[in-house]
DNA sequence: TCAAAAGTGTTGGGATTACACCCATGT
DNA sequence: ACATGGGTGTAATCCCAACACTTTTGA
């Protein structure tokens, strides 16, 4: 029945015209045509998933150096019967190709709106309703460890630019877990957890000008560990 | 430079003598004999990842059903120079194999100690120095996300048998953690959760009986999403 | 009756919430 | 001067760590 595949796919989000969007391209050729499906490249030999997912990201988004990290490999193979007919189809009607999808996260300021091709920002609340292959799934699961990950990790910073201000930090928050949160207590919590500092800059608004920060803390790349705890 | 291989890993972790143990085999042959490594096999076509580490669990523990989820997938391909020459080698010697890893846990009451072959339950805090490819690597990377899932998700409870006293789960936490945690503050923070109910019966211990608890949630298998927050 | 271990209550402090108030700017 | 939105203070509350105390058994 062939060989196995190995597929890299990308989702990268970012915030584009005050909402979660999430990268996708539309399909020229078969399978699905027509359809939106996550940016991706098959895996060849020697080159790791971790630079095919590096890459695909550089080819999209121009981005040199973005954060990113692994999400999940997916895996759904066809079931065929005696004579190779197909039963069940699998996840890629192509073959037996399982996906190693990776989640990024595209800083507002660095986005491009405007691609060659068929490539585009969706809001994630109204994604396509014709999604290729599993990707539905996969954007799904993305989002679910983005907005997990947003509580306990500084990775919400990578959506924001170098200089940002205090109310921007937190519509960001709002936007991605979709909540609205408390002013005045945001601005504590964020301020105390000392992840931030000031850049003595400040970004005219309707009222009062609001100070710009700078996250303090940008080298942390691939590290940074959720830590559960139970109290003692 | 061949094709692609892709290899699926278990971490099977249990409790047994009092401590955080993990599920390891002594290689027969090369590449690495005499080496401990993680008991894996290789995809075929038509056979998704899932299966096939659950097939495993299978064929090393004898449990039908465990629970287990996919962990992170390994790859790091060596680097060739011109002619074929190895510059830097790879996770596996043999060629261009990844590894998509899975984390499993064994209720201390379905552990068997003695196996036919190699394998045996290596104690995490003293592994053997000789452990091939990368597992060493895959295994530190899944008793972190044990001890990070133990504080957010009731997995600690697939250490225990169906019926298990307070004491006991909290020596659990303690092992599995590896911190010593307060008897009363435990005892009210498992029993206002939730999760567990009383069962009627007691177990005798040196001191006053404990009553025997079952965890109400059973019914969890691969689903629990993890759920990080920001105050509001 | 004493030691050991299970189970319960109390209390103080730190963190989180809700909300009121002050400050700086554009119009 | 006033509306707008940034920034700050405060009281009520909740949660949790610490620890003392009671209960029930075996020896």
């Amino acid at each position: 029945m062939g060989e196995i595949g190995v597929a890299i796919d990308l989702v990268a989000f970012t915030l584009a015209g005050g909402e979660l969007c999430v990268l996708m391209g539309k399909r020229p050729h078969a399978p699905y045509p027509g359809y939106f499906a996550l940016p991706g490249s098959l895996r060849r030999p020697g080159i790791s998933v971790d630079e095919v997912a590096r890459d695909i990201l550089n080819r999209t988004t121009g981005l040199k150096d973005g954060w990113g990290e692994q999400l999940r490999t997916f895996d759904r193979p066809g079931r065929h019967g005696e004579e190779g007919t197909m039963l069940v189809p699998g996840r890629d009607p192509r073959g037996d190709i399982l996906s190693v999808a990776y989640l990024a996260v595209v800083a507002a300021d660095k986005v491009r709106t405007e691609f060659g091709g068929e490539l585009g920002w969706q809001p994630v609340r109204r994604l396509p309703a014709d999604i290729a292959f599993d990707h539905r799934e996969i954007i799904d699961y993305a989002a679910r460890r983005l907005r997990s990950k947003l509580g306990y990790s500084s990775l919400g910073f990578q959506f924001l630019p170098e200089d940002f201000t205090i109310p921007e930090l937190k519509a960001m928050y709002e936007q991605v877990l979709g909540i609205s949160l408390n002013r005045g207590n945001f601005w504590k919590k964020v301020v105390e957890a000392g992840v931030i500092e000031d850049t003595g800059k400040t970004r005219p608004a309707r009222g009062k000008p609001a100070h710009l920060y700078r996250f303090t803390n940008r080298a942390f790349g691939l590290l940074e560990q959720p830590d559960g705890h139970i109290g003692r």
